[in-house]
DNA sequence: TTCACAATTTTGTTGCAACAAAAATGCAGC
DNA sequence: GCTGCATTTTTGTTGCAACAAAATTGTGAA
């Protein structure tokens, strides 16, 4: 009796049901920015949007909503949230309670090949970069750091993580073309890729935080920007 | 403009819908150890449990799954999970990380009347545990928990603390009579009061790590002993 | 232009039936 | 008793229509 009792022996790959498909493609859009901060969405319209009848698109919203990532501006709107100052410091302090841990845990179990996967990345995020395709280097970004938390080894850990970034991905695409002069986040990266190598469990998890930080910074500094801007 | 953005100005009471409502009672029925671990949930049973037809029923299963306070353990099978070794230490880590972080927070907002509640949240407590009034004891412990945490004032963190706490909530039900033997959580409430009158919030955070801590031993030693007696 | 208010349209929720798929049951055969 | 398999029952999902309620639009007065 070794195995997780909750799991049944052939559980492998369950059909993914329609309500799963649309929630999962929502939340990619979520974080892609198609969906962006105060857009407004309604049950018929994701219906149509994904093709599928109202009761999936009802399942993703409501899942998303309960998740944090879309919330009620009123009894029958549902919008993708304009985090102000508050919900920022929020999300951010709990990204570095949860995101920290995980960066720890990912220490002990980095291997040479994770270190290349994350290289590659790297790769993919400078280039993008480069070349201001600046919601493709967001993309690469959030998969860097999600390479390291599924290090971790604790699935549960990393899908909470998951559920924070979902909240903050739509901000992030206001953050453009901005963010890239000072080539967001590669130097804390790069000391990230080496902790990992060798295995320093607190000079990775010092390493995420300030990546953490660093865009917290620009959030805010954007938030006061718009803010001041829009108020008039 | 100071408002949040995303609340509209007369959100103060929308009306319960009956799936809210559904998810509301399931998750009290959870953490009051009605269902225990292993228990199996039905669409229908849980609509005709609450008195509903099996929309609002199966909405609350399924926001309840997603969180992880239930399980599929087959493609049409949600049972309330059993935890395994691994489970348990991964939702330890993560609840030291967030409870940590809002108590941490809390140490800042405490008032003499939020210690006089906490004290007589503790009185409850104990004549629970000496009457053996189990499962009283653990809700109103659970409340002591969750009146520190809101002092944060960070309402996302807490509201995903609790859903760790439902996730751990059936278990807990499994640990007594033995667990009261020790006063379970006395000593380090006590101390908990004490850092929060002080403000001091190294020491809170300590306290309620060292009550997560004992928490997890009990645990552990429970499923060891579960496991043993029931693998044959 | 701005505000208040009425008419109209849009929208979420709910209950339910049909269907395919899974789980439970019963039954041989050993 | 136990295992393997076929039958029966139970189950989740999905689509949809009806309804009440909310959001939007339109109108007119100041």
């Amino acid at each position: 009796m070794a195995g997780n009792l909750n799991e049944a022996p052939d559980l492998e790959r369950a059909p993914e049901r329609l309500g799963d498909a649309a929630y999962r493609q929502m939340k990619e859009r979520i974080i892609r920015g198609v969906y962006r901060p105060g857009h407004k969405l309604t049950v018929r319209a994701v219906a149509q949007d994904l093709d599928v009848s109202t009761t999936p698109a009802r399942d993703a919203i409501n899942r998303l909503t309960s998740e944090g990532a879309l919330v009620y501006t009123g009894p029958k709107t549902v919008v993708v949230p304009v985090l102000d100052a508050t919900d920022l410091r929020e999300i951010t302090l709990t990204r570095l309670a949860l995101e920290g841990l995980a960066s720890e845990q990912a220490a002990q179990h980095g291997t040479p090949a994770n270190v290349e996967e994350l290289k590659s990345l790297q790769r993919l995020i400078n280039s993008a970069l480069q070349e201001k395709r600046y919601a493709e280097a967001l993309w690469h970004n959030k998969e860097f750091h999600f390479t390291i938390y599924r290090l971790s080894g604790l699935p549960q850990l990393v899908s909470m993580i998951e559920s924070l970034w979902l909240r903050i991905g739509p901000s992030l695409h206001n953050l453009y073309p901005e963010f890239a002069e000072e080539k967001y986040g590669v130097r804390n990266h790069e000391i990230a890729m080496e902790s990992l190598e060798e295995r320093d469990a607190a000079s990775l998890r010092a390493a995420m935080e300030n990546d953490i930080r660093d865009g917290y910074r620009r959030l805010k500094r954007a938030n006061l920007e718009r803010g001041a801007g829009t108020s008039a």
